[in-house]
DNA sequence: CGTACGTTTGATCTTTCTCAATAATGGTGG
DNA sequence: CCACCATTATTGAGAAAGATCAAACGTACG
């Protein structure tokens, strides 16, 4: 829970009384493994599920059975602020990797919300950056061709990994196959794949496993339209420089 | 204004007073013509604006110089909530006809939002309905083909004005040229224009000028993979059975 | 009445998909 | 520890949806 409330601090400041409302929160730590739905299309969810270790996606279907990967979630993502006011869910989240979530009562999450206007406005703050993002995603997937898609999406999961302690500049981890990546990007895996294997022999970046490592991180960018404002992450120069 | 406190009421229930306070935010009503900006990317945002009349265009720029259209703005919308908390605008926001505003400054919005409960709920639910019809836009330009993604904008753009009683279930004044539909739907104007002819030549459509009639709604849907539930609009119906 | 913008049409080209098959890789049970 | 199985990654060849380039046609409006 510390890294959901690191997480909410970062965009509103939160009282004494702020911070420990939301440790005492009722909720329930679960564990679950790769591929465990937290949220359907359809249901009618009961909870606020906040991620606490691990990665999950957002994803939609087509009536053709097509996927759609809306979003990544990393660690310290509230998975549903939607469920607190929308009574039925428009999307699905799964897991990608086994993951710790926890479990808040529907009710108690909206309670301190709608009581704690600080806590509301990290909260509308939270959700507004997640549109962002989401908007970035439409331009990566409408205009943007293959190459710049796979790049933009590495991109941007290093920089928000980044900017929540979960890995260096150097690289990370990419907890996805090739064909979610398709999914993600709107291509298809085969695709991908090559896509991959070209940046890699431009030594854009390298690959061992699933890891990543950026060894030309401008030039990555730059192939991949990147700008980092859309994140509306502060960087760690601002942080530093916002410590002085 | 009214057309906007509809919007809101619907999505909670305001007292009295909280309508008052809308009603009585300082704000100024503008008339912009076509083409205008409200916001662009970039911008810092002074003022909460609100669609009285007309209709308006979210949309991002590649550094190539692609447009993406990320959503359309009817009468009723609030185009700027985002602004409310996030300092620097992700992108750009313009006027698709002439059209009248309401610019309500960014402090005395944020007041009521903090201030009002209610309000503030609504406000919520309002951008989660948002994100929804986004997410939904991402899966339309990601997984389907040029067909259904036409065919499903028409179906979102339909609901969604007889949803404020904007237009009847017949048909509908579309307020883009088909290099716009091509921005929104991540394709070429001619293919656009092409996909438009084959749908009208089914006899799903059919058109005169900018208005759209359909000829065969459900076939239509069909062929859109349309599915109201993103929207979480009240239908007619369910509305007319809630009132019972 | 002419100019600018939007629409329509044709021909050709390219990116990405589809289908098919093989090679790695990791996990599991014996 | 090893063999086997299921996933995932990689490669090739051909097909197709949609893009690009080019140009003509309408229509609204100053």
């Amino acid at each position: 829970m510390q890294i959901f409330l690191q997480e909410l601090e970062a965009l509103a400041p939160l009282s004494v009384d702020d911070r420990l409302a939301i440790l005492q929160l009722p909720m329930r730590l679960r564990r679950l493994d790769a591929g465990a739905y937290i949220v359907r299309e359809g249901d009618v969810p009961k909870h606020c599920v906040i991620l606490i270790d691990g990665f999950a996606i957002r994803q939609k279907l087509t009536g053709q059975g097509a996927r759609q990967i809306l979003a990544l979630c990393i660690p310290g993502d509230a998975i549903d602020f939607q469920n607190m006011f929308l009574d039925i869910s428009d999307h699905a989240v799964q897991m990608l990797t086994r993951s710790i979530v926890a479990e808040v009562p529907r009710e108690a999450f909206q309670e301190i919300v709608m009581t704690r206007p600080a806590i509301g406005a990290a909260v509308i703050h939270s959700t507004l950056i997640e549109s962002s993002i989401l908007r970035e995603w439409v331009v990566n997937v409408g205009r943007r061709n293959a190459r710049a898609r796979i790049a933009h999406i590495l991109c941007e999961f290093a920089v928000r990994l980044e900017a929540r302690g979960l890995a260096s500049g150097e690289g990370f981890e990419l907890p996805m196959t090739q064909e979610q990546l398709a999914d993600a990007t709107s291509l298809t895996p085969i695709h991908v794949n090559r896509v991959l294997k070209t940046l890699q022999a431009e030594g854009l970046i390298s690959r061992q496993r699933r890891r990543i490592e950026f060894d030309d991180w401008r030039a990555l960018q730059e192939v991949a339209d990147f700008n980092r404002r859309y994140l509306h992450v502060t960087s760690e120069d601002e942080v530093v420089a916002a410590a002085l």
